[in-house]
DNA sequence: GCGTTTATCTATAGCTCAATAGGTAGAATT
DNA sequence: AATTCTACCTATTGAGCTATAGATAAACGC
C-alpha cells in the first residue's frame, strides 16, 4: 500500500531560495565562536529570524556544519589536481598550488576557517570522508615536491613530508590572520611561494664578479 | 569586628597537591574536544573522581582554561628573548627561535595545543593579556628577521611581517599533527629552520666549476 | 478564486551542563 | 585526645540549548 508520489513539476523548482544566505550566516557564526561555542540562536540573530525557523533549512546543527565545511573546499581539489599534473617546473607548480590554496580566502574565508578549525567536530562518517580529502591534497603537494627533488630542481636532502606539512601549515594559518592584516591575498601568495622556494637568505649572485649594488641607505 | 586570621604555619604548606594532575587532565580533554566541546564531566572521568570535586581545584571551567593556557607558554618568552638578543648570525638565531618554539611540544603538547586553539575563548581580560604576549613573541621573531635584512644576510626585498607570520604558522601547525607523524621534534626543528633559511630550491655551488657530484641512482 | 507550497512563527519538551551547598572520612597538627 | 584541614562526596538548582509540533500568512499556480 505504499504510495509513491510522482515527482510533480513544482517539486523540482527549487524551494529554500534563502538557503545560501542561511548557510553563510552559519559559517560566520561558526567561524567566530567555533562550532560548540556557537548557538543556533546566534545564527538566527544574524538573520533576524527565530531560532526554530533555521530547521527549515538544515536538519541539525551538525548538518549545518557539514554544509559549511563542504562549501569551504568545493572545487578546490580539481584545481589543485590540474596544477599538479599540468606543465611547468616543480617550483612553478608549487607556487601555483600555494596560490590556489589561498584564493578561496578572498570570497569565502569564513567557510575555509570553519573547515580548517571545526571539521574535527563533524560526526564520524563525514569526518572520515573529509579526512580522506585532506590527505589527497597533501598527496598532490607531496608529489610536486618529490618531482622537484627527482628532477634535481630541489635539494636532494629535503624531507618531502615535512616540507609539505610546513607549507600547508603556513598557508592554512593565513586563514586565521589575513582579515586583520591588511594584505592582499595576491601578495601573500607570492611572498609565501618565494619563501618556500628560496628561503629568507640572500643568494650569492651566481656569476657576476663585479661590484655589488650598494645597499640603499636606511 | 572583622577578624583577620593570622597566617598559620599550616596554611603555607601547599594544599591541593593533586592540582597539577587535575590541570593536566583538563589540558588533555580541552585539547581533544576543544573548550566548548569538553565537559567538566569528561575531565572528572579522566581522573576517576566526581564532576563537582573538580571545583576544589579550579574556580570555574574558564578558570581551568586560563591555567592550562598559562602553563602552555610558561617560561617561553624569556628563552626566546635571550635568543633574540644573544650572539650569532640572524640565520642562527632564527633557527634557534624556531627550535625553542617547538620544544614545549615534547613534554606539554596538550597545553600548547590548548593555548593555540582555545585561547580565543578566554574571558576578556585574560584574553587581552595573552594577546599582548603573542604580539611580543611575533615582535622577537620580526626583530631577528629585520636584523638579518639589515645586515645583508637575508634578502632585501623580504616582507618581514609576512615572513614571520609564515614561520609562526608553520611552527604552530606542528602542534596539531606531530603526535600522529612519527618524527622527533629535533628533526622537525632542523628541517623547518633549514626550509625557512634556504628554501626548497637547490643552490648553485657557489664557486667550484668542476664536475657535479653525480646524483645517486634511485 | 482555490488548493498548495513556502517560509516563517509560537510554544515547549527534553536534556545537558556548570556551579553551589553542605556533608564526611581520614590525615595532620597541636 | 581534640581540633583543624584536606580531598573528596551527594544532591540539586537553574540556566541554556537543540529539536519537534503545530499553526499561519503570504505567494504561487491553475
Amino acid at each position: 500500500m505504499t504510495v509513491v508520489p510522482l515527482p510533480s513539476r513544482r517539486s523540482r523548482t527549487s524551494p529554500r531560495r534563502r538557503a545560501p544566505e542561511i548557510i553563510e550566516a552559519a559559517a560566520r557564526v561558526f567561524a567566530q565562536h567555533g562550532f560548540h561555542g556557537a548557538t543556533t540562536q546566534d545564527i538566527a540573530d544574524v538573520l533576524g529570524i527565530r531560532q526554530a525557523s533555521l530547521y527549515y533549512y538544515f536538519p541539525s546543527k551538525e548538518g549545518a556544519l557539514e554544509l559549511v565545511c563542504l562549501q569551504g573546499v568545493a572545487g578546490y581539489f580539481e584545481v589543485a589536481k590540474a596544477i599538479a599534473s599540468g606543465p611547468g617546473t616543480a617550483a612553478e607548480k608549487l607556487s601555483r598550488l600555494i596560490k590556489s590554496h589561498l584564493v578561496p580566502l578572498t570570497d569565502r574565508s569564513d567557510f575555509v576557517r570553519v573547515f580548517l578549525n571545526e571539521r574535527q567536530h563533524l560526526p564520524g562518517e563525514s569526518r572520515r570522508r573529509i579526512g580522506k580529502w585532506s590527505r589527497g591534497v597533501e598527496r598532490l603537494f607531496e608529489d610536486v615536491v618529490k618531482e622537484g627533488v627527482r628532477r634535481g630542481e630541489f635539494r636532494a636532502d629535503l624531507d618531502t613530508r615535512l616540507a609539505v606539512l610546513a607549507i600547508l601549515g603556513m598557508a592554512n594559518a593565513a586563514a586565521n590572520w589575513y582579515r586583520h592584516e591588511e594584505v592582499a591575498i595576491e601578495r601573500i601568495s607570492s611572498e609565501f611561494a618565494r619563501l618556500v622556494v628560496d628561503g629568507v637568505k640572500k643568494r650569492r649572485k651566481p656569476r657576476s664578479r663585479g661590484r655589488r649594488v650598494p645597499r640603499p641607505v636606511r
